[in-house]
DNA sequence: TTGCTCCTCACGTCACGTGAGGTGGC
DNA sequence: TTGCTCCTCACGTCACGTGAGGTGGC
């Protein structure tokens, strides 16, 4: 005896597979799926050809179903609890998973940030003239300071950057932001600059502040710690335009191997806080770029 | 002729896998696959061993890898980019992503409403009496309402249900939040209680509003459309009580499916706004409770 | 007979996880 | 010899996706 199914089988508006999938929203090899582990069989089958009948109120359950598994709770965990649901197990469930949720969505604003500083740094690299030297007025920006560095006889960059790297979870840093280098002044920027005396991220959630104002902009092509002779002509730049360069020189690199596949085509700028010196006699004002 | 290790393998930092794998936060197994499907290779190779070195460069595409990869981007897509990788190329990828990253956080969000609403209202079953009546003042709520219900000669609850529910997306309604149904008045509840004139979901981002007040309150148990004498009851406290119910009679189950498995303990509240009446002489006031 | 929907069963996929069995230097 | 780390290879897992081959009613 077939299953009446015209218009809606037994006044209980059972629905074919497919119409249910449209239904529900679900496709139907999923849905074949949860009835092959017993999550949810349709409300009824056929006993000659096995067709199976959803009902309706499966919706509910299929929106629970939904609801747990897009939240990563495993469809094992979620059969085990509809077999012993009761309002306290699911109330316990869905106040663990708010939980979850929580830190799950402070996990995707995190992301969300590195990937929008990611994409400045980038975007700010393919618009930088890299042979340019210039003045420009840069905002503040916050910053997470690694621990000093200590470059011993035989200076190790990978050593020393390793150390760091070790460090950074102690000190709250994201190794995922950029990570830049942080001269404590032009001289040892100049003697040695690939070495710099510390190691930060541009977390901008950072406790200490970059502070924002004009400064001596440069930019190095080359792998990490070579500078060409970067420092030198930003040093006779400053000499020439009569700039007094102040505070510590920071090192970012805006191409690295993310973006780039030639390592010596990484791109490195170079900040450093330029003030006015004295003007000598028919020496032009610098201006202010950017 | 083995290779150097101790202390750090030619002055690279060079780190075994185990090293690496605490170093940068990913599983050892982890690390190989990478290795076998040519997304992450070690820096160096033991030719007498096999065994892999990985240089702390490679921190950072393992940041990268495990930012895109914990956005859910596959690993064969962060493969191809990896070997074509400019900064116009990352740059779109990171723009599609934070796009993406939106969607998902916006996602996120609904569900974490969603949740909260149904451990509110799960908590709410837990916390009522069902055999008792009360007059409670309850708060201004919002709920999207659905589309009118046409109760035919041969009313079936499955079928109008199932058009509501096909008409929900075209209406903005979530079917994640709990459904409710509502009728015109108390007669029209107490003539069909099963046959609700409207279904509406209590979104709270709707844009209907259930006004604030005096509700009285009963509860039902059983399966959907059962509610036993809670009509007459709820009538005759109210006369008893001199209390004029006015506006919309809106029935939601706190308890369904969802947490229960025996369907004659399903938990429906009824709700009607009660004014005050006329005051027999010799009557209490009623009192709100809640 | 044709077209359509449905069925079961087997195998593939993705990103690993889990042993099993073996190597190499202290 | 023992203990340790590393290796490769094969198979398992989770939640499906994808045919392959077959049924049943119009």
């Amino acid at each position: 005896m077939p299953i009446e199914r015209d218009p809606l089988f037994n006044g209980k508006g059972l629905m074919t597979i497919k119409e249910f999938a449209a239904f529900s929203g679900v496709e139907q090899t999923t849905l074949r799926y949860w009835d092959d582990i017993g999550l949810i069989s349709p409300a009824e089958r056929n006993p000659d050809n096995n067709y199976r009948y959803y009902s309706p109120l499966q919706q509910s359950t299929v929106n629970f179903v939904n609801l747990l598994s897009s939240l990563n709770v495993p469809l094992k965990t979620i059969g085990e609890m509809k077999d012993q649901r009761s309002p306290d197990s699911i109330l316990k469930l869905l106040e663990r998973q708010e939980i979850l949720l929580d830190m799950e969505m402070h996990r995707l604003r995190e992301s969300h940030t590195i990937i929008h500083r990611l994409r400045g740094v980038i975007q700010a690299g393919l618009e930088a003239d890299p042979d340019d030297i210039s003045v420009q007025r840069l905002e503040t920006a916050n910053y997470i300071l690694g621990p000093r560095n200590e470059w011993g006889e035989e200076p190790s960059f990978f050593e020393t950057f390793l150390r760091f790297c070790k460090e950074a979870p102690h000190l709250r840093i994201n190794l995922n932001y950029s990570i830049g280098g942080l001269h404590e002044s032009m001289e040892g920027f100049m003697r040695a600059p690939g070495q710099p005396d510390y190691y930060f991220s541009i977390d901008p959630t950072g406790y200490e502040e970059r502070p924002g104002g004009n400064y001596l902009v440069g930019y190095a092509r080359g792998y990490y710690g070579e500078f060409g002779g970067l420092p030198q002509r930003m040093a006779a730049y400053a000499e020439e335009h009569n700039l007094v360069l102040s505070g510590p020189v920071r090192v970012i690199y805006l191409h690295d191997e993310i973006c780039m596949q030639q390592q010596d085509q990484y791109l490195a700028r170079v900040i450093v806080a330029a003030g006015r010196g004295k003007r000598k006699a028919g020496q032009p004002k610098w201006e202010v770029v950017g």
